[in-house]
DNA sequence: AGACTTTAGTTTAGGCTTAAACTATATTCC
DNA sequence: GGAATATAGTTTAAGCCTAAACTAAAGTCT
């Protein structure tokens, strides 16, 4: 094969299908959320971690503290900060205090926030099953199996620490 | 309406399957490229752009133009220039100028960027082939071909249109 | 109670990324 | 040649994101 890759040379040319995988699978996501980020702004001039964060609370009626938000979505507690900050501004998000905790706030969503979430929902389930149009349910299922034997994996090296 | 989007529960062979994928896919893709950025920061002081930046020029020998890396790496132009600003004050990679266009030049790695890229990468490939090792070879090659067809079908559907 | 440690959240400095406006050079078309 | 258009690259303003330092409130231990 016309392998130019001198990255290696001789001694581990072992794994490069691991490596092969690792950048198609970036680019599918990449491809993937560059639509979903494009139509978020040109349709309803939003962001994706807006939309992230709105999503994460409409999953919780009762709300979630920033700690809890930060850690389902991955991101630091500053981040979190930032974008509830500008949600409250908007009016979509509110911080309640957390009675017996004056640290804490409970994040809710407000009536104004469900009710802009439920339409940017919709479009946005729209764009994902598009993305994926080219699979057949059982790819889609197969897919699915074995990318969570991936996360299973990088969870359990991840947290070998010390 | 029908539904609040719960989308926790039913067998229902309906949409929400891909948003369902679409969601592993991207916590798959978030917890690697999370390590691999923590690596090339804890281990070598540099960040996953620079290293897809320096990547893209070690598989081109003569050097890249600014607005064939923006292309290869699905960022803007504006990017490549920050990017490559820092790669040039680290002596890392250089303009060349191109012979006959005075607009353009050539990026290339410098000596120096070569020899510390050789490391990066040999580093790089490891922790790849660790995100990924709870995989046989055979699920391996059966999501590459999958994420194959997820790259064949966005690409097709989000080139339509002008 | 008082000192120590942990936890919740914010602030700060800096890098990444984008869209849009901009400069400079090439190309096309009369 | 000269005007209009296209291309290469840069700059700018704004948002996202992080690590690290910071404030304030809980919790722990003696």
């Amino acid at each position: 094969m016309d392998k130019e890759a001198r990255l290696d040379g001789s001694t581990t040319a072992e794994h490069p299908e691991a490596l092969r995988l690792w950048l198609r699978m970036l680019t599918c996501t990449q491809l993937v959320e560059k639509q979903i980020r494009a139509e978020l702004r040109g349709r309803f001039s939003t962001t994706l971690p807006r939309f992230d964060l709105m999503a994460q609370l409409e999953r919780a009626p009762d709300g979630l503290k920033m700690n809890e938000l930060s850690r389902r979505m991955m991101v630091t507690g500053g981040n979190i900060t930032g974008i509830t900050d500008q949600l409250v501004a908007e009016g979509l998000v509110e911080r309640a205090p957390v009675p017996g905790d004056r640290r804490a706030y409970q994040i809710r969503l407000t009536t104004k926030g469900r009710s802009q979430f439920a339409g940017l929902a919709r479009s946005h389930e729209g764009w994902v099953v598009a993305a994926f149009a080219g699979l057949r349910a059982s790819d889609i299922s197969a897919l699915h199996r074995l990318l969570g034997k991936v996360k299973k994996q990088i969870q359990n090296t991840t947290k070998d620490g010390p």
